[in-house]
This record gives structure tokens, C-alpha cells and sequence, in this order.
DNA sequence: TAAAAATACTCCATAGGTATTTTAT
DNA sequence: ATAAAATACCTATGGAGTATTTTTA
């Protein structure tokens, strides 16, 4: 299980395809049909229900879904918080009072 | 980023060394370097401060911590889930009513 | 100087692509 | 009959290993 595995997974829930996921994944459908494949194998059990015209999830693929959705929301969370901290720690830090004159420094600047 | 890279990563921080970490995953030193290396790469951030017989999680690193144990969490959870749901549908499910006298089935036993 | 980490390199396993077949309505 | 998924096969990239060098208290 990864998360390339689980982005894959929730895009073809969200499409009801696996052509159209691939599509939108910018991969063929045969690498989508295999990585859904490796995931139900790893787990045991089905994870889509196949139709000719769409592809739906299975009750364990409901389950699946759900946390896959918030294991991706926390992995983007976890990327945009580290730099939007680094992008803070790039700025200047200023440490002093302000006033109607202005900022009034205490410290020196720090790169 | 993927799962074993926070796997790894979140080991070299509760063990405070990456050959530590290296032997309880089972991987060799390069291999952990490697992947830390990595992940420093993708997210263009230093996540360790080496010392010499330690390693500590830089500020960026300790924010990365902190998501990737929820990740990592979820990831597991959800594999748990998935597999007591099967478990459950394994087993005999029994529709009744319960009295002093036992368990009285209104449905078939469905197998 | 002694430990832990980094680097260099080699090799293999896996993941993706193309081409094709199978499936289900 | 047709559209989508599955399969087969091939290739290339990446990840792990061994051996070695570098680093810093």
C-alpha cells in the first residue's frame, strides 16, 4: 500500500473508470488496472466493483476511500505546512515595539 | 514522498540514529541515508541536524514527525478496518430476537 | 580516533508502456 | 458490437546491497 496506490484508487472512485482516472493521471490504463489490482491483492479482498460502463466500490472499498481521502489531505497538509515554515524562516525577523513613529528595533536583523 | 519514506523517517527519530533505525527495518545504513536524503530532496528542506551519535529532527523535521504518525496511523487503521469488515462478513450473520430463552432467528442463517 | 553518515557502484525488482485479448451488456 | 478492463510482455528506473570514504565531537 502506497500513496500513489491510494491517489490512483480515489481517482477512479471519483471518475467511475479506470481509463478516465488514468486519463487524469496522466498514465495508461493498464498501469491504473494494476495498481488497483496490487491493492486488492495486498489487502485480500475486492476493492471495485466492475461494470461495463463504470466502476463503482466495493463495501471495503467505501471503507478504503474514506481514509484514503484523509491519509492524502494530511500528506498535502504535511507538505504545504513545511513550507509555508520555511518560507516564514526565509523572511526577516524583526524583534521590537511599535508606535506611531514605526517599528522600533530591539534586535538586530536576522537574515 | 510515500509511506516507507515516513516509515523510515519517523524510526531514525525515535531511535536517534539511523543504523539503529537501519537494523530494526531491517534495511542497511546506505539504504536509510538514502531514503532521508530523499525525502530532504523532494521537500527541498533539511529534516535532521546529524550530530555524531545522534541525529535530531530539525524544526522542519519535527513538524514532518508530527504529520507523518498521523499518517502512518490512519494507514494502519484503515488496513485493520478493511480486515475486521471481511472478518465480519466471514462470519454467520443472524437476525432475531433475544430472550431468556435464547437467540430466536427471524431470517435465514446467511453464510 | 572512533562512531555514524555519506558516497560510489552494481544489480535486481518493480512499475509503466505498447499491443492485444477478454469481458460484459 | 463496443467500450472498458485485464493480460502479456518488454524496458527502464529506482531502491537496496556491498565496499569505501568522509565527517565531527
Amino acid at each position: 500500500m502506497n500513496l500513489q496506490q491510494l491517489a490512483t484508487f480515489c481517482r477512479v472512485i471519483s471518475e467511475g473508470s479506470m481509463t478516465a482516472a488514468a486519463e487524469k493521471l496522466n498514465l495508461t490504463q493498464p498501469a491504473v488496472s494494476q495498481q488497483i489490482r496490487a491493492l486488492e491483492d495486498e489487502l485480500g479482498v475486492p476493492l471495485l466493483v466492475r461494470g461495463v460502463r463504470q466502476v463503482k466500490p466495493s463495501i471495503q472499498g467505501q471503507l478504503l476511500y474514506d481514509y484514503a481521502k484523509k491519509i492524502l489531505f494530511l500528506t498535502q497538509q504535511a507538505e504545504v505546512a513545511i513550507h509555508t515554515f520555511s518560507q516564514e524562516l526565509a523572511g526577516e525577523i524583526r524583534i521590537g515595539t511599535t508606535s506611531a513613529f514605526g517599528l522600533h528595533l530591539v534586535s538586530p536583523v536576522v537574515g
